[in-house]
DNA sequence: CTATTTACCTACTATATTGGTAGGTATGTT
DNA sequence: AACATACCTACCAATATAGTAGGTAAATAG
C-alpha cells in the first residue's frame, strides 16, 4: 500500500504540535520532545533538519538550547508542514514534480488525479497548527 | 515520494475504460487493450487477474475471448476500481485495516487522517466511470 | 579551560513495495 | 490438431521507508 504521507510527515507535525504547546519562544530540546511523543531521537534528528532548513523552527546549541516555532504558531498550516517534510504531497506520479506524461493529452484519467490533487492540498493547506491543539478540524 | 494510487490502479482504470468505450458486451483480448494503451501486457494480466476475482469483469478463454464489462458501464465508480485493484486507499499508515494504534485516543493528528480520508473515499466514490469519457469530473 | 549539553553530519542496514519480465499451463474455438 | 486466449508461478532490479550507529561542532556553565 502506498501512503501519502508517512512517518517523516506526521512525525514532524507532532513535534511542532508539542512546541506550539509548550512556552512559545523558549527552546526545547529535542530529546525531551521525543521522549514525549514516543518518537526515535535519532531518526527526529534527521527530521528537524527539514524543518531548519526551511525556516520553519530555530535551532540552537548547547545548554539551554534546542528547537522552537519561528513564527506565531497560528500562522503555519498543516499542508506547510508536510511539505517541508515529504516533498512533494501528490496522489499520484502523474502529478510529480518535473514529470511530464506524453499521454497527458489524451488521457481520460488525468482530470481525476489532477481534482483529487486540488482537493487533498486546499484541505491541507486550510487547517491551521493551532486548530489541531483544541481538536476541531 | 509515496502515492496513494499506483500504476496498478491507474492501468485498470484505464482498461476499465477502454472496455467501456468499445462494443460493451463483446470480448476484448487484453492484447488489443494493452496495444492502444500502451501498458505491458504481461503486467496487464496480474492485474486483470484482480479485477476478475473481484467480481468486475467477465473472462473467456480462447479464440474470441477476452474481457468484458461485468455490469452496466454507468454503475461502475473510480473507487470501487481502485480499490479492487490497490487494497485500501488510505493516506496514512495510521488508518491500514487491521491496524490498531495505542496513541489513538490522544493524538491530535488523527483526525486529520480521518476526514482527509473521508474526503478522498467520498470523491473516488462519486466519479461514475462513465463520467470519466466525457470529460466531466 | 574543561565538562556538559545540545544540534548536526555521514554512513550503514533491513524490509517492503513497485513495476515489471520470463516461461509455462489450462481452456476454449475453428 | 492448431491456435488463441486467459491463467499461474517464479524471479528481479530499483527505490523508498524507517530506522541505527557513531562521531563532530557549537554553545553554555562552572
Amino acid at each position: 500500500m502506498g501512503f501519502i504521507v508517512s512517518t517523516k510527515g506526521r512525525y514532524a507535525l507532532r513535534v511542532m504540535l508539542d512546541l506550539a504547546e509548550g512556552d512559545v519562544g523558549a527552546y526545547v530540546p529535542l530529546k525531551d520532545i521525543s521522549d514525549r511523543q514516543e518518537i526515535p531521537h535519532k531518526y527526529m534528528e534527521a527530521i528537524m533538519s527539514r524543518l531548519t532548513k526551511e525556516g520553519l523552527v530555530n535551532a540552537a546549541h548547547g545548554k539551554g538550547g534546542g528547537y522552537r516555532l519561528a513564527r506565531p504558531a497560528d500562522t503555519y498550516t498543516v499542508g506547510e508542514i508536510l511539505m517541508a517534510t515529504e516533498g512533494d504531497v501528490v496522489p499520484v506520479a502523474c502529478l510529480e514534480g518535473g514529470f511530464e506524461c506524453p499521454r497527458a493529452e489524451e488521457c481520460k484519467t488525468l482530470p481525476i488525479w489532477r481534482k483529487l490533487d486540488g482537493m487533498i492540498r486546499d484541505y491541507l493547506n486550510s487547517v491551521r497548527l493551532t486548530d489541531l491543539l483544541e481538536g476541531s478540524p
